[in-house]
DNA sequence: GCCGTTTTCGGCCCGACTGTTTTCAGTCG
């Protein structure tokens, strides 16, 4: 099994915890339920391996990605006393194993299959075109036991003398072998979405393409993104196959079949082409954005109405029911339109059979951004630069936050220096017109739990983010005495960048959302769901807890610059998946009623 | 291994592409 972003739910950096040795987080003093999701993924894995029975392997993955939609920890519900099983997809037995996770530290079905199969086994499964039935062979059969032995076998021309193995594989494993690693890697939606938007532009160029779309975890605004699909109705593929083939972002061409191409772009992503008659493109975009979790309920329902759905539409013995449109194909199996953000498998079926869809946020619900650097500490452009290109995208109201003096780096604010820019933003706010300048602080919660500005300084501003820039490996208690300080502190509006995650390149704190957010609720602080595309922090799963809870999100964009604001989009549609609407987010609204929401 | 107002047993989504094959298994999405 590949971990293409239809597979697995846990975190690319939990994926490279969990590849490069034990999978038992030494860091954390609780058990983080990525962590239990990707010894679920692993144990699934070996269980392929060893040719399990394939719905008891399913069973284990359905129970990881459950666990890692699962906002409250699991380490949490296990000292409460919680019945697991209420969660979907976990019965008695992954109940039990997440308990002696929980409780041990250990994982005994987990470290016995291991002890079978050694772990450079498993990163043979990364190896495109390679999956556990021939990893089984390799190991078996050839006794191979890492990558680097494969890569032996191969150039020793073993692995083309056994059965129902030749030349080609053998070329193709060694061709691949090497991208094993870099195969891991995603790309951010940032990056996905310019390739992909690219492509669909170019291929709208062809005169023959009647529809083109961007689909998969693209046009689900994942985080992150594996590879790329996009999907066209043509009569005939070939024309918007050979353009694609001749776009100067792709590199090669790996697979070409009647309706269906897969390049490599020159950035290392790949990118899948499918040519559908338009008949089908309402359940070709469908089937290709997916998820594959959504898919699977949307068949089996079509199943129980004695229908079929593929690729091609909504059947009913031989005949097309629908297919057309995808609301067309919702409709035919009694589903309202689902947006593609809520995909998952999560929450989104539950609230389209009770009518109850939210109607999500979107780009132009937004008013105010109140999260952004001057020249003051480590913004590239001034107070009213910043105002007039906020006013221009639309913007009725911004907040100025340039950093507190721990964040020497940046040029920091102290006291004195900080006053002195409240009052060159007061000077622009007084001779603008159309755009409202809030006078506010990206305040650091020091390692030690206090604040990096006293309470009298704070109690000056009109808007106080209160965020982790320092110390995030720190243990999770101390993580979390330092949050619950924030949120208690009268003067702290609202959590910024709550986990200080880099998408891909570090980890966050170990926060426990749980406490926070029951805090957060408590004491009228709102969450930031940092729009920049490596934060986009809170995540989903944790934007749609605090919402739950009653807490206003606000979407922000950090910007450092005039272009900044760019990002807004992905912040938004972080929020779209986490099922929020104009409703939740408190920057949707006028100044005045933001206003009311602080404290 | 999970699940269930038809079921506590018998189901568990569906098709394209490739390579190795004379009809299919493995992989992938």
């Amino acid at each position: 099994m590949r971990y293409t972003e239809k597979n697995p739910p846990f975190r690319m950096s939990q994926f490279s915890l969990f590849y490069a040795g034990q999978p038992h987080p030494t860091k954390y003093d609780c058990m983080k339920n990525e962590v239990i999701a990707s010894h679920f993924e692993m144990l699934a894995d070996l269980l392929e391996i060893q040719g399990a029975n394939p719905f008891r392997i399913r069973a284990y993955r359905n129970g990881a990605r459950t666990i890692s939609s699962t906002s409250e920890s699991l380490d949490d519900m296990v000292s409460s006393e919680k019945d697991l099983t209420e969660l979907t997809g976990i019965g008695k037995d992954l109940a039990r194993q997440i308990h002696e996770i929980v409780t041990t530290g250990k994982h005994v079905a987990l470290e016995a299959l291991r002890k079978e199969i050694p772990g450079g086994v498993l990163d043979m499964l990364r190896i495109q075109g390679v999956g556990p039935k021939k990893v089984s062979v390799f190991f078996n059969e050839l006794g191979l036991r890492s990558l680097a032995d494969l890569k032996a076998a191969c150039e020793a021309g073993q692995l083309a003398k056994l059965k129902g193995f030749g030349r080609k594989t053998e070329e193709s494993i060694l061709q691949n072998i090497d991208l094993a690693a870099k195969q891991s890697e995603r790309v951010s939606i940032a990056e996905a979405r310019a390739a992909a938007e690219a492509i669909v532009d170019d291929l709208k160029q062809q005169a023959e393409v009647e529809q083109v779309s961007v689909a998969g975890s693209c046009r689900r605004r994942r985080e992150t993104c594996g590879d790329l699909d996009i999907l066209a109705t043509c009569s005939d593929p070939g024309p918007p196959m050979d353009r694609l083939a001749a776009h100067p972002l792709v590199e090669t061409v790996l697979q070409r079949g009647d309706t269906k191409q897969r390049v490599r772009l020159k950035t290392g992503i790949e990118l899948d082409l499918r040519v559908v008659p338009e008949a089908s493109f309402g359940a070709a975009l469908l089937y290709f954005t997916g998820s594959k979790e959504h898919n699977i309920v949307v068949r089996q329902r079509a199943k129980d109405l004695n229908l079929k759905v593929n690729e091609y539409g909504v059947f009913r013995g031989e005949e097309q029911i629908a297919g057309r449109t995808e609301e067309d194909v919702y409709a035919a199996v009694g589903l309202p339109w689902i947006p593609p953000e809520l995909r998952e498998h999560r929450r989104e079926f539950e609230w389209a059979d009770a009518g109850t869809l939210p109607k999500l946020v979107t780009v132009v619900d937004i008013q105010g951004d109140l999260h952004m650097h001057t020249t003051a500490s480590d913004g590239a452009a001034t107070i009213e630069e910043m105002a007039l290109a906020a006013k221009a995208r639309g913007l009725k109201y911004i907040a100025i936050t340039d950093h507190s003096k721990r964040v020497s780096m940046a040029n920091g604010l102290d006291a004195e220096r900080l006053r002195q820019h409240w009052k060159d933003i007061q000077n622009v706010r007084a001779r603008m017109s159309g755009i409202d300048i809030l006078c506010g602080i990206e305040c650091d919660i020091l390692e030690d739990a206090t604040m990096d500005l006293a309470d009298d300084v704070l109690a000056e501003a009109d808007w106080v983010i209160a965020v982790l820039h320092y110390g995030l490996k720190q243990p999770g208690k101390q993580i979390m005495k330092r949050l619950m300080a924030a949120v208690k502190n009268p003067h702290v509006d609202i959590i910024g960048h709550c986990t200080g995650r880099m998408i891909g390149r570090r980890e966050g704190a170990d926060v426990n959302f749980t406490d926070l957010l029951k805090a957060a609720a408590d004491n009228s602080v709102m969450m930031e769901i940092n729009a920049h595309p490596s934060r986009l922090d809170l995540d989903d799963i944790h934007a749609a807890a605090a919402k739950d809870q009653g807490i206003p999100i606000v979407i922000s964009t950090d910007s450092h610059s005039v272009n900044g604001f760019e990002v807004l989009e992905y912040g938004v549609d972080q929020a779209r998946r986490a099922g929020l609407t104009s409703e939740d987010v408190a920057n949707t609204k006028s100044l005045k009623e933001f206003r009311e929401l602080l404290k």
